[in-house]
This record gives C-alpha cells, structure tokens and sequence, in this order.
DNA sequence: TACTTTATAGAAAACGTTTTCATTAAAATT
DNA sequence: AATTTTAATGAAAACGTTTTCTATAAAGTA
C-alpha cells in the first residue's frame, strides 16, 4: 500500500493540466463543437486524450444535460421465449446509435413495474420501451412515468391512443391464419384462446371469428376453449375437446401461442391422434422451439426482432423532436412448416 | 404554451424551501444518516417530500459518491435459451438490493464488448457480472475494464484464477452424464461435442472419456462427433453415425447441450430409429424446449436462475467489501425424462 | 492609424447532490 | 454562574462536466 501513486481515475482536469489548455477547451474537442478550437490545439487535445486514456464521465455530463443516453426497456418475462427476440433487437439499434439499455424485469408483478419506473426516473432515462399491454397500462398509470415525461413507445397495443406503438394487427393476423386454414379446406377448426386478460387474446380471437364468419360457417361454441398461453394449457385444452379428426370431429386447431400449439402437439400424440393426418394445428409467435418438435410447428410468425428495432427506431427519433405516426403496424406472415395439411375429409 | 408555469422537475432544493429548512437537513433526511435531525423536522421533511413527490437525481448522487446502485451485465447472446435464465435470475437478486442492470448483449463480437465496456466504464457502473468464457476473456483484455477496477464476477470458467467466479464443474458432470448412461446398461456411448473453442465444452468431454476409462471400455474414435451447439448441428451428427442401435450399434448419445440433443433426435426419427427403444439421447442445459420435444429429453439440468442469482449475491458481497471465496461451484442435476432408458442389448 | 471584426482561449457559473465544517441553542457539568 | 458538552441546523465546498460570458490577439476595414 504506497501512498504516493494513488491511481486516481482521470478526468477532464487531468487531460486540461497534461495538455496545458483550460477544461474548456477539452470539453469542446470533446464535444466537437467545433465552436472555434484551433486544429493544432485539437490535435494535440485529442492525443493526450488517447495517452492518459481519458473518457468523460457520464454521470457528470448527464447531470449537466439531462441527457443520459440511456433507455429503459420493461418487460413481463424474460424467460418467456417470446422476449429475447425483442430485447435484441432494441439492443442492436440501442448500442447502433450508442444508446445503453437498463433492463426491467417485472415478472409480471405492477409493483415491481412501479419500483423500476421511479428508478428510471432517478435515473434520468431518456426514455421508455414497454412490452406488452398489461405494462403498458401500469405504466400509464403510474406518478413518476408523468413526472419524467419520459418519451416511451409501447410494443404491443396501449390504451391510450395518444402513446407511440409499433404492433402487429392481432385481428387481421386471427383472420388470415383461419382463412389459411380454410384455404386448405378446413371447417372444423377450433381454437385454443390466450388467457382473458390478454388484450391480443381477444383480438385474435374476433379474426377468427370474423373469417368463420365470412366464411358463413357457424362456430359450435365447444371449438372455443380457453387456454392461458402455457404449454399445459394446451394440453388441457386437447384434453377437453370431444371429437378430433374423423368424419365431424375438429379438422384443425388454432392455437394463440406457440407453447399451447406445442402442448397441443403432445396431447394429440398421447390421443393417437396423428398430425396433420388427421387434425392439423397452427401456433402463433414462432417461438424457436415450434422449429424443434416433430412434427414442426406451423405458425403464424411475429417479426418479433422487427419489433424491437422498430420500436428502438422510433424512440430515437422521439429524442430527436422528429415525426413520428403514432401506431405502426408490421406484418406477419404463415410460416409453414409440417403440423398443417390438407383437410382429409 | 403559456409561460409562467413550466413544469420544472423538482429537485431538493425546492423541498428544502417548501420544508422551510436547508438542503443539508433534506439531505438528511433522505439518506437517514440519522445524523442529529430531529424527529419533528424529520417527518415534516418526509412529508414534504411525499407532497412533492420528490426524487433524487440518481446523476447527482453518483458523481458525488461514484456509487451508482448500476451494474453491468454482459453476456453473449440474449436470444440463445440458455441466458434468459441467467439474465433473470441476476435480475431478481438485483432489484431486490436496489440494483439496476444494464444490459450488454455483445451478440459474439468482442468489439461490442470493448465497446459495451467502455460505456460501462464512462456511466461508473458498480461492478460486472459476465457469462461465458469467451466474454470473460474479451473483457480480462480490456484496458477500461482495468483502469475501472469494476468489482467483477464470472459465470463459467475464467483463465484469470484471480476472478471471482460461479461455475460449474463440467468435467464432473460430464462424468456424471456417462456414468448414469453406464448405470443403465450402456456402453457404447457416443458423444456429440460443443464447438471446439469451448472449455466447457472440453471439459464435458474430458468427463465423458474418464468416465468411459474407469469403466474400463475403450472410446472408439467414431464416436466422439464435432458439434457446434446448434440444432442443426445435432441433425449432421447423427448423419454422420454408422450404426445406431442393433448388435454392435451405438446405444446411447451424449449430446453436450439440448439444442443439439434435439436436433439429434429429429434426425434419428427421420432414420426411423426408435428413442429411447434403439438408442438413448441425453442433452445438457435443461433449456425449456427440452420438456416440449417427444419423446422428452433427458437431460443434465443447468441450475442456470441459480448461477444468475448467486453471481449476484457474490458480486454485491464483492461490493460490500465482504470476503467471498473466489470459485463457487454449483451442482447439476440428471433430470430424468423419456429419452433415456436401459440399454436393450 | 484607429476602429471593428473574428478566431481562439479561459474563468466561472451551473447541474443536484453529499459531506465537511462552522454555528447556535439547549442541556449538562463544574 | 460559568463553562463544557451535545443536539440540531445551515453554509459552502466538492464531484466532473457543459456552457455562457469575457478576454485577448490577430486580422480586416475605414
């Protein structure tokens, strides 16, 4: 323990002493404010800079600005294989345009969404990415997310039309995954809804409903069974249903995730009942896993990644005091893989 | 836009004139620096704040202090199954002592990561939690990281004996792995290996061999495979396998982690070979997809919310100045699912 | 030549805290 | 009653930047 050498970190004094200039102007090559600093000056700046290793020191720059280049992301449920995608992708715009990302985990726990919200505020966020309706709306409500003004853009579909949203259509997407399912001749089709509080849930179930519709077949009110997006919940619900495949039983099954397609999947196995020879099954999301089982899930796949660069896109123009539409739609599509046929009967 | 008003955020200052006391008491008060304030002056001040709803601005704190209550997590790839785990689990130990996390997704470039780095540098973050060797070693390199002398913990195996580290002990699990294989009649055991820049992945393998040795059966060289930890990878190496099963054939697979465990098993169903009647498959990790697939993997279970989590009771105790032993090992488990049986020859 | 402009630079205030030091009033000790 | 201790408070410095304002010297302009 010498006492002389403390290896104190550098700062901006360090780089003015070594280079023999004020602070002032280190900061201004710092910045690249151009505003008048010789080029001998700034060259000879910037090498001492790059000697002593100097970087500026964030906090002190935030405090100053009120700008942290930092951007909250809230999100229910890492571990639901539905997030990393979109986490990634707002990373990868994020540290594009050197933006820093502090993640919030709610575990779909409003308390926990409220903590994390006040931290963001401490912390001065320069702004907001939520996921998913129910932290949209716990967010929306809460004191500290008003306080900051903080920009936010919302993935998923918010209550209030005033906040910025990059969405999938949930209804359209319901509608053209029945109709796909028609196109293949299909009548019997059954679906495996999200759990009731969902708000895509409900959304993707009307498609369905509205495509039967159009399609003047009558929906048997047994093909409508409540899941809750787990993979049991996909099984129960296989379990639940009375007559699959053969001359009346249910052709196809829709289900709203792909776990409950998956669960799906299982369960009709353990009936004997094979996929798609006689009943085929379309998930929704195209998790990786739906690639994974046998047969392979078709699905209707969310640009989940396209979500989150979007999402990161628009927020960065929000900072930057440009337009953006407040609702942006992106598309989904079918990815067909081996869990859907023809219709047999 | 009318002028008077601006909503100004309301700093301690504005509490300290609205309390009709000095920012020091306020000051006080919000650290309970229990410093000689007195009671009543104390809830007058708490109530103002509450009133106020006043916050203090994280930036201010740190620069005085360099205590931000931020610490930076850097792992590989937020999208492969394996992380999110971890990811949550730091998570939630985390949020529960008061620590936010800043998410460093170097997505395998170790630019990003010097760049992620040096961010994490310039916001003075607490200290680093990083997964995976290959990140560990990017980061020990770097200059930032040593001129910060960030608090740091490992998940896995880092060279630097000096870092504190979670891991665990692959070699013994891989033994394990075979062992139990072994136990249930096996003995022509094949292997399908992670990529070879992996140490993981070497030592799973060097477990795989002792094993093989105290039993005394000879490794035949056919049948240790390269893999790459992708799924695809599993398919090719099954490909690659002469004989599966029967007489003289390979009875069971020791796939070095489930995306190539399942890819295994797609590509023995596509050979029409029966698991687990022909021949046993057993995975490593436990990633979720592995209870969805039929039949469902075997495999041996990574505590990974458990790394997460004790890495970061490890790093705040780290942060604390407390003692903590350098390497901790965490013990797996076979989790026993449909893809293992005895062998039937 | 005398005055204005312009390029370059620095001093000092500000950002919102925490902490050190000083001050006062009340209580305790002599 | 005079002194010391203690409880309660505040003023001001510090943290490391950016920015505003001021100052100088060189270069143009009249």
């Amino acid at each position: 323990m010498k006492k002389g050498q403390s290896s104190k970190t550098v700062t901006i004094k360090d780089v003015a002493r070594q280079a023999n200039v004020s602070i002032t102007t280190v900061s201004r090559v710092l910045n690249n404010n151009d505003y008048f600093v010789s080029e001998q000056t700034k060259q000879h700046v910037l090498q001492v800079i790059e000697e002593l290793k100097y970087r500026p020191n964030a906090l002190a720059r935030g405090l100053h600005s009120s700008k942290t280049r930092t951007i909250g992301l809230i999100i229910q449920d890492i571990t639901n294989p539905y997030y990393p995608k979109i986490v990634e992708g707002v990373e990868k715009r994020a540290q594009n345009s050197g933006y820093t990302i502090i993640l919030a985990n709610s575990r779909r726990n409003p308390e926990k969404t409220a903590q994390y919200l006040e931290i963001m505020w401490e912390k001065r966020v320069d702004g907001l990415i939520m996921v998913g309706s129910n932290i949209i709306e716990d967010v929306r409500k809460n004191h500290f997310f008003h306080e900051s003004e903080m920009k936010t853009v919302a993935i998923g579909k918010p209550q209030d039309a005033m906040l910025h949203s990059v969405q999938i259509d949930n209804l359209e997407a319901g509608r053209e995954a029945c109709r796909y399912l028609m196109s293949l001749g299909h009548r019997r089709i059954a679906m495996i809804t999200g759990s009731d509080t969902s708000v895509s849930a409900l959304e993707r179930e009307n498609g369905y409903r509205q495509a039967m519709k159009e399609a003047g077949i009558e929906i048997v009110p047994d093909y409508v069974i409540r899941g809750d997006f787990t993979f049991e919940g996909g099984i129960r619900a296989v379990e639940k249903m009375k007559r699959i495949g053969g001359k009346d039983g249910i052709t196809a099954i829709f289900a709203q995730n792909d776990q409950m397609g998956i669960g799906a999947l299982n369960a009709l196995k353990n009936r004997g009942i094979r996929v798609p020879e006689d009943v085929s099954v379309l998930g929704f999301d195209n998790i990786q896993a739906a690639s994974f089982v046998t047969p392979a899930l078709s699905t209707v796949a969310v640009p989940m990644d396209r979500l989150g660069e979007t999402a990161m896109d628009t927020l960065e123009r929000l900072l930057n005091e440009e337009e953006v539409e407040t609702v942006q739609y992106l598309p989904v599509h079918i990815e067909c893989r081996d869990s859907v046929g023809e219709c047999r009967v």
